[in-house]
DNA sequence: ATTAATAGCACAACCGTTTGTTCATTTTTA
DNA sequence: TAAAAATGAACAAACGGTTGTGCTATTAAT
């Protein structure tokens, strides 16, 4: 088997003691005065034979993992894959390393992976919860623990968090809509638990009563392709169809789609949609589908920088949430209807 | 700051050993003769004070991490997300941990990303590699470490891989272009130097060549959108249109069908597309795009299969590749054309 | 009633680092 | 020139587990 080189290989070829190896490769000479020579001689050493510090053993004692956790509910859903990468990317300028966990949206999960985590001794937490349930979270956080909410939060649970304003985002979509004069508009929403999806829901609600719309429809129960699709599939039964659909995310809406498609409605001509969430691939429809698009990346890096601040200052982190505006992206899916 | 429970505190706290309690939560009890009393005093107190051992501990000693590393060009490329998800959900099956990293296509944070992977003691490494160069993954290689390579492979390095049929995909989805009549075809190629592309480009050549066809078109080098895009702006100016394109990958397609589109030029109708590597979203497309897809889920299990029972059974792998059958996924994109 | 076998558990070394402290030299200061 | 200060480097004790081996009480065998 492979054996990797330690320190105290260096220490032997170069003559010197483990404690002077250990303390030049960690740019300590200074603190502790090594000199010149022996720094030279042990970084050559350590260049030549390709030395690199045992993680495990470096964290143990140090106790400093260097280590960042991150919790997303899948990849496969391109929003969450987004904000990994991102993440990920972020994280690696502060001389950090992340972990990346996938809850499957499964709660069950996201505790197991929320130990592992533990037992790797993430110095922070970034997580994008995906249930309601918030005592494996909190007590880590009360703990001490560096962790911030990304997308969704944890009622009545104090904990930071960083998200865009899912609230205004619905509320300006909804009326997008409603000055295009739609006023038989069915939102499909997602995870009704999800602070997300209620945000948003009331966001819709508040916008259509506004506008004085007393039909309030909103049905689905799920962020996923599915509901979208099974959702409209069956609006699309109803004698009355709306005039307007406001999927609540981006899944939700390709599932819509699809479904539109099935029956040959066309997006725009026959029924508007405007969804939550940005996605790439939105702007290459059959249809340009306009959405509400969160500043994922301003997210991201909002989120690391409260959550480097409190890992290095050691102060814990503040327990309000950070929200962000999310903006219009103007595509071809919403018609002007007259009454 | 939180103070993790430890094994001494728990035993402490029963009475008991270290050693004990150590063999108890590890499921030792048998093999040590740990009385049955003792083993539920143990697990009770483990329960009640949520204990998780220290990762980093436990492994310094015993050098098994259980854990697998991942190197994926970018998770923002579905493609690789998909795979990175199919990795993380299978390699959880194995009572392992995947820790994910992104190379971003740059060779320096591959080998970056494979240091630290190393000083974590992964146990295996599933690899898609950037570049052509084999050498930091080589020498780990044969240092023993179980490696796979996963879609490309890297030439003459006897590194095992899974992948598909690249030539096979490209030879299928050349010739159904021109079963369908098409002579003037151009190839929009990905990253020159990877062996996907390499043998995606054979096949693209050798259906050519079979059909009789003399006039072979490839352009582009890199797997992005922007390259698709540029390279098919290009293509549009020249004063005979290509009347199909094949483009190498998904990412490709998608900046081809952009520039399409800015020309208003009707895929099916006036261009033919086929583009290699599926992707759920190219059904959602004003024309949905037929594609070669790989079998991704395939070839994730299989790699993990290969994987695992060489961590497991200490065999090194055997360097062969592992080769699967693309299939072609029919949609829209390809009209019949007479001469 | 002895001795041998077995059950039940603890000792202590070790994994590869980090780090407070000590020790020996050399240089500076008075 | 003796004492103080500065320089350069090593000792040894952690960090929190794992594990080969040894020790003591029972129980079984003769």
């Amino acid at each position: 088997m492979r054996n990797k080189v330690t320190i105290s290989d260096l220490a032997k070829r170069t003559n010197l003691s483990i404690t002077t190896v250990s303390r030049v490769l960690n740019g300590k000479s200074e603190k502790y005065r090594i000199g010149k020579k022996s720094q030279d001689i042990i970084k050559q050493a350590a260049f030549e034979l390709n030395y690199v510090a045992n993680h495990f053993a470096s964290t143990l004692k140090s106790g400093k993992s260097s280590t960042l956790g991150l919790i997303v509910p899948s990849l496969l859903n391109p929003f969450f894959a987004t904000i990994a990468s991102k993440i990920n990317t972020e994280v690696r300028k502060y001389g950090y390393t992340t972990i990346i966990a996938e809850s499957s949206g499964d709660i069950e999960v996201e505790k197991t992976d929320l130990k592992q985590f533990i037992s790797k001794n993430v110095e922070g937490l970034i997580i994008i919860p995906c249930g309601k349930e918030t005592h494996h979270i909190k007590s880590n956080y009360d703990n001490g623990l560096p962790i911030i909410l990304l997308d969704r939060y944890l009622e009545g649970s104090q904990i930071p968090y960083v998200s865009s304003d899912d609230y205004e985002g619905a509320y300006m979509g909804t009326k997008l809509l409603i000055d295009h004069g739609h006023k038989n508009i069915t939102c499909i929403q997602g995870v009704i638990d999800s602070s997300t999806n209620k945000e948003r829901v009331n966001g819709f609600k508040s916008a259509m009563s506004d506008a004085g719309i007393k039909n309030i429809k909103i049905v689905g129960d799920a962020f996923s392709i599915e509901n979208g699709y099974l959702e409209t599939k069956m609006l699309l039964q109803n004698k009355t169809r709306p005039t307007a659909i406001f999927t609540l995310g981006n899944t939700i809406a390709f599932g819509c789609i699809k479904a539109l498609k099935d029956e040959n409605v066309q997006i725009c001509d026959d029924i508007s949609i405007i969804t939550y969430d940005d996605n790439i691939y939105l702007d290459y429809l059959s249809t340009p589908i306009t959405s509400i698009a969160q500043p994922v990346d301003i997210i991201c890096k909002m989120a690391m920088k409260k959550l480097m601040s409190s890992i290095r200052e050691g102060n814990k982190l503040n327990s309000s949430g950070l929200i962000l505006k999310p903006e219009i992206k103007y595509r071809e899916s919403i018609s002007r209807i007259s009454v």
